[in-house]
RNA sequence: GGCGGCAUAGCCAAGUGGUAAGGCAGAGGUCUGCAAAACCUCCAUUCUCCGGUUCGAAUCCGGAUGCCGCCUCCA
């Protein structure tokens, strides 16, 4: 079966091929360790995090870099506002390089927590200022760049081909109202390659230059990152919607620029979260969602998010509720619930040929997790014998990443639970339903489910 | 102004020419000391609306309406 993705690029599926099979170079873009990731950022990571385990299922050998973007993004248009690590630093009264630690560290629990596998790499931008320069060098030599009063420019319309990510209408977009204008720039389009400090200012982050000290611009981290930890092997590359008309299109246009090749052959981009009014989640808006809070709020746990996320397909806008997250909590627990039934005297044997083929068609569909769920679904109400259930479920959750097989089925209880069953099961035998009772809830507030079924009693941590 | 997307049951949603997946919620039932859990059954003659093409359309074409995203920091 061939694995189909759809490219931003071409606006199509393609079938899938790596540059050098079996490896496969994929690069997504990381967080602005500016403040907390919220649950539409988590979307995203939840869909490249399918992605790469969709690579893996279909047996390639896959390459996962992931940026820390921890300086030069700015909050203001126009490459005119300030550094997003350094005001954040000034908010809080801490050093830019504390707040970025800080907050790589909460993402990275974040992304654990939702089961999304570690990248190959983790790279920071404030770790890669050499290749930075020296990419912006060969820009410069190559007669792309120019200077203004506050850094080194990309000149846009020197580029062929510029919008051949976004397919924008460029003389249309100049027509569009604009705000701010940044008066020094040739064009519209045109973005910071590097920046230099302002003089009446002193930045904490900053690195001397060829053209004098100060930091990289936003887009050229990611060129001069992908270029270093992934060579040749530009396979695919993958970030939110929002990211397709600027940073993407200016990743594209100085990458070529400076080698004159093809940047990276498949782009791939995540829809965005909504909320209830139909609203993107958004950090400036009200509406803003961190994990932790999401969790603790609703009383579920942080796998229900990413059960959530599988409900819709990763190009289309995903409507969060709070209804619908309790919806994915119980439809996860039935799920685990399932599995313990099966593993009741059974342990998984051979997978069935069959679904598994239904559900690398769902998958290798443009990574169709409905369809993919559904998939499960259908096998887990057919008349297969449950060790080959197991094994078929073990299989898919390859990609779903719910750690199924971690499930505890009844054993390795500590002495003191083990006692508490033991007491239950001898009071039920003896009819003392008032003490069977108290015990079932002594056993419940303790953390633990107690499940009374056809083979018996069981009891497993919730 | 430009570019793009979406509209399917109470909620989330797949399906993109062959007669409506799946999850959650709900109803009934089996089991059970009870409660859960599990299992079984039921739950859209219909896919925003109006035209058209076709033997046949949720799926294609035209139009209308509503909603959203990007073009400005954003996943």
């Amino acid at each position: 079966m061939d694995l189909m993705l759809y490219n931003t690029l071409t606006r199509r599926k393609e079938l899938f091929r790596p540059i050098q099979p079996p490896q496969v170079g994929l690069y997504t873009c990381g967080p602005t360790v500016y403040n907390y990731a919220h649950i539409g950022n988590l979307r995203t990571y939840i869909f490249s995090d399918v992605l790469k385990r969709v690579l893996a299922y279909n047996g390639y050998k896959v390459r996962h870099v992931m940026n820390i973007t921890d300086v030069g993004h700015l909050t203001g248009d126009r490459d005119m506002g300030e550094d997003k690590l350094e005001q954040g630093a000034q908010r809080e009264g801490k050093s830019a390089w504390e707040i970025a630690a800080h907050y790589t560290e909460a993402f990275k629990k974040d992304i654990e927590r939702l089961n999304i596998l570690s990248p190959t790499v983790w790279c920071k931008a404030t770790e890669t200022i050499p290749e930075q320069i020296q990419l912006i060098r060969i820009l410069e030599q190559k007669g792309y760049t120019y200077r203004t009063s506050d850094g080194i420019y990309f000149d846009t319309a020197r580029f062929a081909g510029y919008t051949k990510l976004s397919h924008q209408n460029l003389e249309a977009l100049q027509e569009g109202a604009r705000v701010e204008r940044n008066p020094e720039k040739r064009n519209a389009t045109d973005f910071a390659l590097w920046k230099f400090s302002p003089p009446d200012v002193q930045r904490q982050m900053e690195w001397p230059s060829p053209w004098g000290t100060g930091f990289p611009g936003w887009h050229i981290e990611c060129s001069a990152m992908s270029m270093k930890y992934l060579g040749e092997m530009l396979d695919i590359h993958c970030g939110g919607t929002d990211h397709i008309d600027v940073h993407h299109t200016n990743e594209i246009a100085q990458s070529e620029a400076a080698t004159d090749r093809k940047f990276f052959n498949f782009w791939m981009h995540g829809a965005f979260l909504i909320i209830a009014g139909g609203k993107k989640m958004a950090k400036s808006e009200d509406n803003f969602l961190t994990l932790d809070v999401t969790v603790a709020r609703n009383r579920v746990e942080p796998l229900a998010f990413r059960f959530a996320a599988f409900q819709t397909h990763y190009r289309k806008p995903m409507e969060f509720s709070e209804e619908g997250l309790a919806a994915a909590q119980n439809g996860l627990q039935h799920l685990r619930n399932q599995v313990r039934a099966l593993l009741d005297g059974a342990s998984p044997a051979v997978i069935d040929s069959q679904y598994q083929e239904k559900f690398r068609q769902a998958v290798n569909n443009d990574l169709n997790m409905p369809q993919a769920m559904a998939v499960v679904q259908e096998m887990l109400k057919s008349d297969l014998p449950a060790p080959i259930k197991l094994a078929t479920l073990f299989d898919f959750d390859q990609v779903l990443g719910f750690d199924l097989q971690g499930l505890d089925a009844g054993e390795a209880l500590p002495d003191e639970i083990r006692a508490l069953a033991d007491a239950r099961r001898r009071a039920r035998k003896e009819k003392q339903w008032a003490l069977s009772d108290q015990l079932r809830d002594e056993l419940q507030a303790k953390g633990y489910v107690v499940q009374d079924t056809p083979q018996g009693m069981k009891v497993f941590k919730a």
